[in-house]
This record gives C-alpha cells, structure tokens and sequence, in this order.
DNA sequence: GACCCACCTGATCACTTGATCAGGAATCTG
DNA sequence: CAGATTCCTGATCAAGTGATCAGGTGGGTC
C-alpha cells in the first residue's frame, strides 16, 4: 500500500505535466525545436505523446511553457540575490549580479541553448522569445550598464556591445560543453571550474582586483 | 545563343554541386541539421533532392561538406592575414589575428551557428567538428594566448577560459544577429557596427590603446 | 446509486522525411 | 558512328512526424 495523495508509482511523484515541461526543456535545447519530437519528450516524461496536446495543445505551445519555466526560474534566481543586496555598494552589487548569471547559465544552459536556436533567423519563436522574455532582461542590463560606465566601473562601450559581450563571454563555454570537454578536458559543471571562469569574465570586465 | 562552356540558364552558372553546398551552409546553419530538409536546400540551390543524393550520398555526408567549405573559408581567411603580417610586432599581429576573427564571425556567422548547434550534445557530428575541424584552430589559439600571457599583452587567464571568452563575445552578436537587430536595433551587418564590436573585444582582452 | 470531470491511453490520420531506383540527356572517347 | 561516363530527374518506398478522436479510469459531488 502507498500513501494516499500519490498515484500508483512512488518514483514518478511529480505531476505528470511537470515531468513534460522538464522533459520538454531537456529536449528542445539539445536538440532543436525540430529535432525533438513529441513522442521522445513523452518517452522522457514516461507519459504516452497525446498527453502532452492534451496539456498544451501543440508542440508550439509546449515550446513556449518550456521557455516561460526556465526564463522564469532565471528571474527568481536574479531576483532574490538582487533584493539580498539590498544597501550594499553599487558597483559592487553589479559584479555579484554578473557573477550570479554566469554561474546561472553555468548549471542551467538550456537557456541559451535555446534562445541561441531561435534567434539566428526571424521567425515566431524568435518573436515571443525577444518580445516576452529577452527584451525586459536586455533593458535592465543595458540600465545597468550605463550607471556602470558612468562611475568608470566599467569601460566606456556601447550598452549593446557589452551585452553581447557578456552574453556570449559568459555562457558559451557552458552551452557547449560537451565540446569544451572534448577540446580542453576541463569540466564544464565543476563548481572549479565555473568560478574560475566567473572570475575570468569579471575581471576582464571590472578590471583585476 | 550563348557562350559555349555554360548549360541552359545563365543566372545559375555556377556548377550545381557548388550551389548545393552554399544552401547546405545556409540552410544548415539557420534551421539546425534536423530542421533543414533536403528538398528545401535542394530547391535553394534550384536542382532536385535526388541529385543531392547522387553528390553526397547521404545527408550527413552533405552536412560534412557544408561544414569543410566554411572552416576552408575561415582557414584561408586567416592564414592570409598571418602571411601578410610576416615580421611585425608580435602583440600587433595578435590585436590585427584577433580583429579579423571577428570580423569573419560577423560576415560569416553560419560556422559559429553549426557549431553551437552540434556542440550542445555529444554525438557523431560533434566528435567529426571537433576532430577535424575545432582542435586546430583550438591549439593554435591556445599558443597564441600563452606566447601573449607571457609578455603580459593579455591578463594571465588560463587559455581555455580565454578561449571561451573570445568566442563567446566576439560571434554572439552577429550569431544571433536577427535577434540583435530586433533588441538593440543596431544591423549587425553594418561595417561600423561590427569595427566597434571588434573595437570593444580588443579593448577588453588587450586593454585601451 | 448516478453523474461529472480531470487525467490518461491506443489507434489512426494526413503529411513530410531521407533514401533508392530506373531512366533520360548531354558530353566525351574510341 | 557506337559505347561509356557524367549529370540529372520523376516516381516511389518505409519510417517518423504532429495532430485528432473515441474510449477508459478513478475520485469527487449530488
């Protein structure tokens, strides 16, 4: 006999649509919006694939609940290290938040994997991406960047250079690693090893100290 | 009547083999290697899919061919400018190297758009980029780094981290250049914008000057 | 009990995919 | 001229795709 809330299996406690959206996140990231098919999400999931139209509809709309869970789970994690930093110094602040991000993408490269899918061509994807998701980020930063240059915390470049700047500095070793692996035999999911390039990123950006 | 040597059309004069590559690259790089059809790529480059099949054999041997003829590119790209700096400064070779990398990425974005593609998961088109085409370019970077550390040019960054860094910042904006277009409303294709991106990523990695 | 409703599955649809095959057309070779 | 070779196409195949539908099951309400 089990407990009385579950259902039948006690290792698959999660809701099953919960299960999906993981899946989902799991799937499309690694292998594109085409490349993963509903059937091999379900069979991720445990599920059978009518399951997921039942839940979301079309295979676009779990794309888009997929996006909105790992989006949302960046926004919580910024958020509560931002409202931690309450009152402390600005500029320092800013390196903490930057650092935060970077170890963020380090442990959850879905993220850019698929925003890094989406955005080379125009398209819908691209579309709810940028205008749902990105665009609030990239306006805070850019925010955040200004106040930066103007103390002389960081160089005087262009807000929009420094993003892709730090967009790219930042993630790219994480969202591919399994190459990085092969190339430089570091691990890319070593605590080490994030912090390490953590450091890196932020001390070409802050400057050493 | 027409000059002896071409076919029946005389917009496509290309040979029908090299048209077949150039919308493999194109088609490759923007919708992924699944999400890329041979009929669509067929039909980009105005010849039929069996002909694709008589060329290449199979799908995977077509991508292979896409991927060689635009690391040949980036290849000869860069070893014209090496050769053309014979006997200058060596700190000032690497700023000019390091420029002109980027510059490639952002007239030629499909390869870093292959790469991120593959290199997010472990498989037989991720071991075949890596081997074959990424290691070089990796190990040579790698000296370049190391040599430039040693006279302090460059912060004391473990070259693998660097290397991240570099191919991180410099592509990305040009990678996702439908996406920067629509958020920062900068044309990543413009020569000014890409001389202040590659003015921002020198000044970072080498310092201002 | 009867009813309802949220959750879930097997079967099946039309469609697209990569691959294959037989054959056509032009050019070169003897 | 005949034969071979290269380049190319239409037709077709089995496999996989997203979507849909009828039905089934268990827990709650009246």
């Amino acid at each position: 006999m089990r407990s009385v809330a579950t259902t039948d299996t006690d290792v698959e406690q999660a809701a099953a649509r919960d299960r999906i959206v993981e899946a989902a996140v799991r799937r499309f990231s690694e292998r594109s919006f085409d490349g993963a098919s509903m059937r091999e999400i379900a069979a991720d999931a445990g599920v059978t694939q009518p399951l997921i139209s039942y839940h979301f509809g079309t295979k676009e709309e779990l794309w888009q609940a997929a996006v909105a869970s790992i989006f949302e789970r960046l926004d919580r994690t910024i958020n509560d290290r931002a409202t931690g930093l309450r009152g402390v110094d600005d500029v320092a602040t800013a390196k903490l938040i930057v650092r935060e991000f970077i170890v963020f993408s380090a442990r959850n490269p879905e993220l850019h994997r698929i925003i890094t899918q989406e955005s080379k061509a125009d398209g819908p994807r691209m579309d709810h991406l940028v205008e749902r998701h990105v665009r609030p980020i990239y306006e805070r930063t850019v925010a955040l960047f200004e106040s930066l240059a103007a103390t002389g915390a960081v160089p005087a470049i262009a807000p929009a250079h420094l993003y892709y700047i730090l967009t790219g500095a930042g993630p790219t070793m994480f969202v591919l690693g399994p190459e990085c692996r092969r190339l430089t035999g570091l691990d890319p999911t070593d605590d080490q090893v994030i912090a390490d390039h953590a450091d890196a990123v932020c001390r070409l950006l802050f400057g050493p100290d």
